[in-house]
DNA sequence: CACAAAAAAGACCAATCGGTTTATAAATGT
DNA sequence: ACATTTATAAACCGATTGGTCTTTTTTGTG
């Protein structure tokens, strides 16, 4: 099989990779250009050819990753049919999260949202798509659970939702400043617990 | 009563608020020496004068801006005895948080801590200094409750500080990403309902 | 009020910033 | 295989970066 892709979107596939990286762990305003060069190994001159700006790249990475990590996560929910086991794999996705990040520099969702939210608001828009992304498969997940009958009918899907992005995201945060996963992992365990009698009939 | 701050405290506390400020908004990376010197109205002399770099610059600031919000907590606790109306205290801290911000560009742990885990090793201990102390403001109130038999006695008081936390701090991210208060709100309310069911006699 | 000490201004520095341009090299369709 | 398009390198741009140094101004004090 004869690869389709154009060199073209081979290069630029890498610099979003490389750049995804760099943004992840250093912020848009830590990573230079310089960076993105040594790390693709291209020069200036082959990097704007793919890309208007710094920012357009920074976009793009951001997407890049986000599309990444929804895909790592569609497939762990796929193997699963009942609400509670979706859910279960959803905690243990982020259990693992730190151990075994899937990109490295913690959850670009979070990094991304702390440095934009007060200086750029076409960043910080693509982060509210992806936080709507991710609160509709969460309430999705646990309507449907109350649908089969496996949730209690009064359980208020997006509250729940709402608290489930919330403690994961803060739980990444304080884990990642002390360097000790045991955070994340205290978090996850009282979503475990509101899953268990919270919402379970 | 005159002024027993020299010349020289005087202006270098002018830096550390004007910076705290900026920092806290734009982030370390995000704001330059050319920001400081606009919102201080001093030059880079006058400035270099009072701190060797720019990083000395938000060590100050972020120990500043926190020191100043521990100070405003522990103002809101002290006028409470029981645990319970500390522990409603402190909700309703975080619940006016965003509404009327003691300081502008949300929490400067949660900006700090983000920006700085994977770059800044000295900012990223300074932020775990901060979430010790307040782990422990915390814990203690919890533990206080215990003893005087306000919450149940085999109430983890170190893992609630943890989860408490992590709670708040995720739900400003949220509310921070949409510009929109209610996300910090709903987890408060679970805080709150977590106080009511899980810490209460 | 004078005068030494401290603080701030402002010119200056090399390095780096994001970005452009041109010239060459490599990939591509025929 | 060759012409043409496309992609990349490399030199270059003005502006800005964090930081220094010398001079001038302000401050506190005897």
């Amino acid at each position: 099989m004869e690869a389709v892709t154009s060199k073209a979107e081979r290069t630029r596939q890498l610099i979003i990779e490389k750049a995804a990286h760099l943004f992840n762990q250093k912020g848009f305003a830590g990573t230079s250009m310089q960076d993105i060069m040594a790390a693709t190994g291209l020069t200036k001159g082959g990097i704007y050819g793919h890309f208007e700006s710094k920012e357009e790249i920074a976009l793009a990475a951001f997407e890049h990753a986000t599309s990444f990590l929804t895909r790592l996560i569609a497939e762990k929910l796929a193997a699963h049919t009942s609400a509670t086991s979706k859910l279960d794999a959803l905690l243990t996705f982020y259990r693992n999260y730190l151990l075994t990040p899937p990109i490295i520099g913690g959850c670009p969702v979070l990094n991304t949202s702390v440095e934009a939210d007060d200086t750029n608001q076409q960043l910080r828009a693509s982060v509210v798509k992806v936080l709507n992304r991710l609160h509709k498969a969460v309430a999705n997940i646990v309507s449907q659970g109350i649908k089969q009958g496996e949730f209690k009918a009064d359980v208020d899907a997006e509250r729940f939702a709402v608290l489930f992005i919330s403690v994961v995201e803060g739980g990444i945060m304080v884990s990642k400043a002390y360097g000790d996963t045991k955070y994340l992992n205290i978090v996850l365990q009282h979503l475990e617990q509101i899953i268990a009698s919270e919402l379970k009939v």
